[in-house]
RNA sequence: GCCGGGGUGGCGGAACUGGCAGACGCUCGGGACUUAAAAUCCCGUGGCCGUAAGGCCGUGCGGGUUCGAUUCCCGCCCCCGGCACCA
């Protein structure tokens, strides 16, 4: 089996497509202004990390944007569809460790490669707004954007236990850790205390998970992880007080229902008071504890199961409803960055604390007993802890309600004896941005000994990246190895003064590329606001599901900054997502270690970028995964000289003008069918491309045409196409002019509808049929549905006035021959058994009324 | 455990609002063409029975609603993804 064998001689996709891109390119198609005569479409797919070679995973997302953008352009919109390189972070540098080569080299040679990838493959991209992040021109306004939000107290440093990535030498945000590990090389997270710069994402915790409830064109999937990371939960902040001393302690529950049945307080080893006493006379075993079980903690956690250790503190506190004096007990299992690092201990009622007490032999209070006759309400007895419904049982006087009421009526009375309050609690945390990496966005602020932390003013952005010139790969950040960039002098008071050394995540970069796009080029800002405002939001966006958190939360945030900077009106930044499923080869993810890849270079070199495409958009739908196949690949290369071979045969016969429209001929039957066929292709294919993204099912809907117009064909001696016999249309042989009439209507509608998918091939054949202009010009097909549906018509029939049944008949049936074919259905004459009937009225040719007695 | 998605031929997958299950493609088989092969064009390809016409079964399992259920409802089983000692 070769793959470079010729069947058609004709169709030579390299040269087609070649011949096709220059003219894009030289014409500058694809370039886009404001124009607002037209409607907007903003068509984006997820800029590229140049990590080197783009493989078919990757350009799959790239090929489904171009489908809809392309679809969109042939309907009317003005469409904007850009692309750009997402070029600061680690990859870059480690490369640099490696091989000496600096991270731009590296970067701005991968960039020249994989474009060179995208054009192959006739992406139709705005190339002249193209943008790489790590330019100054881009990453200036990073730093503009972090003034801002240092302004606004959106960004602030802080010193806190941070997630270090061993490996990469690095701090990472929650979101970048994954079941314990780095996301991007897999090692084990460990902690650190470090000063670190964080984005106040928390200020718009609320405001994120209540708007995705209008995001009703995001898959579900990504809305429900959002809301899990968000993780928002009701309940109260109650205070109890030590019997020591005048402190107290604040503990967060949402079941202070239970509260009668808190029988212990636990602390998290990182508590201040635990840090506290373990300092004081006598708190030496106190301390190893603490020291132990923070040791333990992050390791426990990934695993997923650590065993359930706590150590008494001796101390007590008095538990503000029951008035009784409770331990207080540090436990490894709570944590201190939730809630208040301090919960009750409720174990008739929290497994975790169930188990706690039985195993330190602590005493089980049950306050809420179950419905039904194996209701717990002896402790000795339980086996498990209970955290079902039910009614409150020794709760003073709260005893009797249900749980769920006593939630209201508890929380209501510890606000007006104030020892407590309703408080809502997030999972999410602020976003730690600070990288001590060297291939980033240089954070714009000054340390001077007489001032403390200056704000470089935004007239002095940007703050450029110098050029290091040798990589060691040690844990500290590489800038501050630079003398010349260390020191300056305070903008304050002119005084000495240190950079502040550390870069910005890159996910920053990333959060609003997509506003820049809009106005790639501006000078004075991040963007214009009425630019933005005219391409805003992105209609279309789409990507990989891995980033449903990571990249779609802080895009979500940023544009919510942006909208609070008055720079926009937009709260959310993408209208429609679409989440890609990655393609697999032998059943594994792609990637270069693996050695699995597939170059679209080699596939575009055997079978041409239109095959391939093609290939991509048909074996599955967009957002499942598929599993590559060069058999799959090679049919659809056979489907495209399929459609070459059709065309070629008879474009000399229907090509150009004088072929009459076919809706005034007066047709035969196979005419009329081939014409229902078009006219319901085009509906079908609209359809599944807008607003349904189903490229899959709009493919085999034009094959479904393509196989109908060969058996057309095949039907008509002169016609037939691909056969020995095959012969062209000729002059001299007679063909209807009404067969020309409605081939042409058929095949200009296929060639229309293919060109998102196929765009080198369809432009081509547009010419090869006699149309001067471009087939974004000549517009997406129309259809009728009167010829759509020309001959089908389903009708209701009613017995004693209730439908029971649907026929599906030609249209035009005489009314007797309804009244027969009612009569005839099997399900219809199931209901006349034993029945008489007295009459069957036709009403309209369109619904049959039987009467029954 | 909680949340989300799903389960259809040998395979990838179709089936719109409840209306002929398996479109389209891959694979495989047959025919035409050819000295031959490839390519191409045509036909077949869920299972079982039958020479055939045709019949029966069939969308994870068990019920239900309906003239009619892959689709709606109830109860299970399994798979994938996310979150998870979050109080």
């Amino acid at each position: 089996m070769g793959y470079n064998r010729q069947i058609v001689p004709d169709y030579k996709p390299q040269t087609v497509e070649k011949k096709w891109q220059d003219r894009w390119r030289d014409s500058r198609a694809f370039e886009v202004t404001e124009d607002h005569a037209k409607p907007k479409f903003y068509c984006l797919e997820m800029f590229a990390y140049p990590s080197g070679h783009a493989h078919v995973g990757h350009v799959r997302n790239y090929m489904i944007g171009d489908v809809v953008a392309r679809m969109k352009r042939m309907r009317g919109f003005n469409v904007l569809h850009p692309f750009g390189w997402d070029a600061f972070g680690l990859p870059a540098e480690n490369a640099a460790i490696k091989n000496g080569t600096h991270p731009e080299t590296w970067t701005l040679e991968n960039i020249a490669h994989m474009k060179g990838q995208l054009q192959r493959i006739g992406i139709s991209y705005a190339w002249e707004r193209e943008i790489a992040t790590c330019l100054p021109d881009y990453y200036h306004w990073n730093q503009w954007v972090f003034l801002k939000m240092l302004e606004r107290d959106l960004a602030y440093r802080k010193s806190s236990r941070v997630n270090w990535c061993p490996s990469c030498n690095t701090v990472l945000a929650n979101e970048q850790v994954v079941d314990g590990k780095c996301w991007r090389c897999g090692t084990v997270v460990t902690t650190r205390e470090l000063e670190q710069w964080f984005f106040r994402i928390t200020r718009y915790a609320d405001e994120l998970l209540e708007a995705a409830e209008q995001l009703t064109e995001w898959p579900d999937k990504v809305l429900t992880m959002q809301r899990n990371w968000i993780g928002r939960s009701e309940g109260a902040r109650v205070k109890f007080a030590l019997t020591a001393d005048l402190d107290s302690i604040d503990v967060f529950t949402t079941r202070i229902d239970t509260i009668y049945g808190a029988n212990f307080i636990l602390l998290a080893p990182e508590h201040p008071l635990v840090q506290a006493w373990s300092e004081q006379a006598g708190g030496e075993a106190l301390r190893g504890n603490m020291q132990r079980f923070q040791a333990q903690d992050r390791t426990g956690r990934m695993t997923g199961d650590i065993e359930k250790e706590g150590f008494d503190t001796g101390r007590t506190a008095i538990n503000p409803f029951t008035g009784q004096p409770v331990p207080i007990w540090v436990a490894n299992f709570v944590l201190g960055e939730y809630g208040t690092g301090a919960v009750m201990g409720v174990p008739a009622h929290d497994q975790r604390d169930f188990e706690f007490a039985r195993k330190y032999d602590l005493p089980v209070t049950v306050v809420v007993q179950g419905p039904g006759p194996d209701a717990k309400a002896d402790a000795e007895a339980m086996s498990e802890a209970y955290d079902g419904p039910g009614t409150m049982i020794a709760s003073g006087e709260f005893t009797g309600l249900p749980a769920s009421e006593a939630i209201a009526r508890m929380s209501e009375a510890a606000e007006a004896r104030g020892i407590g309050e309703r408080t809502v609690q997030y999972r999410l945390k602020d976003w730690g941005i600070s990288r001590q990496r060297y291939w980033g966005t240089p954070i714009p602020v000054i340390y001077c000994e007489k001032c403390g932390m200056v704000p470089v003013p935004s007239d002095s952005l940007p703050v450029l990246l110098p050029k290091v010139q040798e990589f060691s790969g040690r844990g500290d950040s590489p800038l501050a190895q630079i003398d010349e960039f260390v020191n300056t002098t305070c903008p304050e008071c002119g005084g000495p003064a240190r950079r502040e050394t550390d870069t910005m995540d890159t996910f920053v970069d990333s959060s609003w590329y997509f506003y820049r796009f809009c106005d790639p080029k501006n000078a004075d800002l991040p963007f214009d606001p009425d630019t933005v405002g005219y391409w805003g939001p992105v209609d279309f966006y789409s990507g990989g599901v891995e980033h449903a958190i990571l990249h779609l939360i802080y895009s979500r945030f940023f544009a919510r900054v942006f909208r609070d900077l008055g720079m926009t009106h937009l709260s959310e930044p993408f209208t429609r997502l679409l989440t890609q499923g990655m393609v697999l080869k032998d059943g594994q993810v792609m990637s270069k270690s693996k050695g699995n890849v597939v170059d679209p270079d080699d596939m575009i070199q055997k079978f041409g970028a239109d095959a391939l495409r093609l290939y991509v958009m048909f074996v599955a739908p967009p957002e499942k995964e598929i599993e590559w196949s060069d058999a799959g690949l090679e049919g659809s290369w056979r489907f495209l000289a399929r459609v070459w071979r059709l065309v070629d045969h008879l474009a000399e016969s229907i090509g150009g003008q004088g072929i009459p429209a076919p809706g005034e001929l007066d047709l035969d039957d196979g005419e009329r069918a081939l014409r229902r066929k078009t006219h319901d292709t085009i509906r079908r294919v609209t359809l599944d491309l807008d607003p349904r993204v189903h490229l899959n099912t709009a493919v085999s809907g034009l094959m479904e045409l393509v196989n109908e117009l060969y058996a057309f064909c095949g039907r008509n001696d002169s016609l037939r196409v691909g056969q020995a016999a095959d012969t062209p249309a000729t002059a001299g042989t007679v063909v209807r002019a009404s067969t020309l009439a409605v081939l042409k209507e058929s095949i200009e509608a296929l060639v229309r509808m293919i060109s998102p998918f196929t765009p080198h091939l369809a432009e081509e054949l547009w010419e090869m049929l006699g149309h001067p202009g471009g087939i974004v010009e000549a517009g997406w097909p129309s259809f009728s549905e009167d010829v759509a549906k020309a001959d089908e018509l389903i009708v209701p029939v009613q017995i004693n006035g209730k439908v029971r049944a649907r026929l599906t008949v030609a249209a035009g049936t005489a009314d007797d021959q309804l009244r027969a074919a009612a009569l005839a259905d099997p399900q219809i004459v199931k209901h006349l058994e034993g029945k008489t009937v007295n009459k069957i009225v036709v009403v309209g040719g369109r619904l049959v009324s039987i009467v029954v007695k």
